[in-house]
DNA sequence: TTGAATTTTCAAAAATAAGTGAAAGTAAAT
DNA sequence: ATTTACTTTCACTTATTTTTGAAAATTCAA
């Protein structure tokens, strides 16, 4: 396979991964644009590769740089600003995951504490499904909060060190 | 907090979750009705508790069916079918994962074993990065793929025991 | 069979999300 | 201070996804 040609259809594949998991089609894109470049590339690099709008490249380079998962570099001697992607996937993972508990398992975890203490008579049926099925999420919930806690603060090696002997 | 707003928050947080991973809104809140609700339901209370279409309902019990998250269930003496989630959170999680495995991961990793062969001169430093990333990521793909394998094929207790072993 | 109850389908409508491009904003260079 | 190069914003357009509801299909009981 050409280099173009597999270039094409990773950028492609990387989008469509990205929008199964509420990353718009759009930025995951870029993003895989940028992992994929030797060098770091203008606003007007993304819109000629991606053909697509400056306002499009901007709003969605903005949102990678909130991720955490592109960064602005500045070329002495260029006017222009260039942007580059992380490109040590361990740290794209952790990164992800750093930010998603934080905008969604956190505040659901918070929210469910307080749906544990419904009021009422802890013998009807509705009720004690409802605290029994929110308990139980909690309780799992907690335990991925801690996974994922160790894994973004652990060191890649001795992360998958460890699975692998788990799974050994 | 009464049953009734418990319910209803437990419902719109779950399905704001769902939709942002690419599950649709609808579909997590029948989801999460269908857990807190201590006996099966009949399409119409399904729609009568979420104040959606019957079209809407069907099409989106049949897609929990298929994920293997609901099952038809045939009350002797009644005409309706009625519907129950699988309420083992562990069981929920671990059928989510082999889906979305089975559907995402899986392809993108045979993908990748293609595109990791591009031709041309290992040299320039376009290839370079390109096999670099396309394998690093595949690299880590077939990683988080063995623990998910694992993780579906284990019993909860072993593997929470396992993870609890590693991060102490 | 017939027909009432129930489920399924699907074209059209509504809602939501994403993308565009021109205008406004900034900041370096002259 | 003004021009020029570049970046950001945002009202509007376009594309995609979701929902509706009525018609068709199915199922079951009499």
């Amino acid at each position: 396979m050409k280099l173009e040609e597999a270039q094409q259809q990773f950028i492609a594949s990387w989008g469509a991964f990205g929008s199964h998991w509420g990353i718009n089609r759009t930025m995951a894109q870029i993003h895989a644009l940028l992992m994929i470049s030797a060098d770091p590339l203008s606003q007007d690099d993304i819109m000629e590769k991606l053909s697509i709008s400056r306002g499009n490249v901007n709003m969605n380079i903005r949102d990678l740089i909130d991720w955490g998962l592109v960064s602005r570099i500045i070329i002495p001697g260029e006017r222009k600003e260039f942007f580059s992607a992380e490109k040590d996937i361990w740290k794209v993972a952790t990164q992800i995951v750093k930010e998603r508990k934080k905008r969604e398992l956190d505040p659901m975890l918070r929210l469910f504490d307080q749906l544990e203490e419904v009021e009422g008579d802890k013998k009807d049926k509705n009720i004690k499904q409802f605290t029994e099925t929110v308990s139980n999420i909690r309780k799992f919930g907690l335990q991925a909060d801690k996974m994922l806690e160790m894994m973004i603060k652990a060191d890649e090696n001795w992360f998958l060190g460890n699975l692998l002997k788990m799974f050994k």
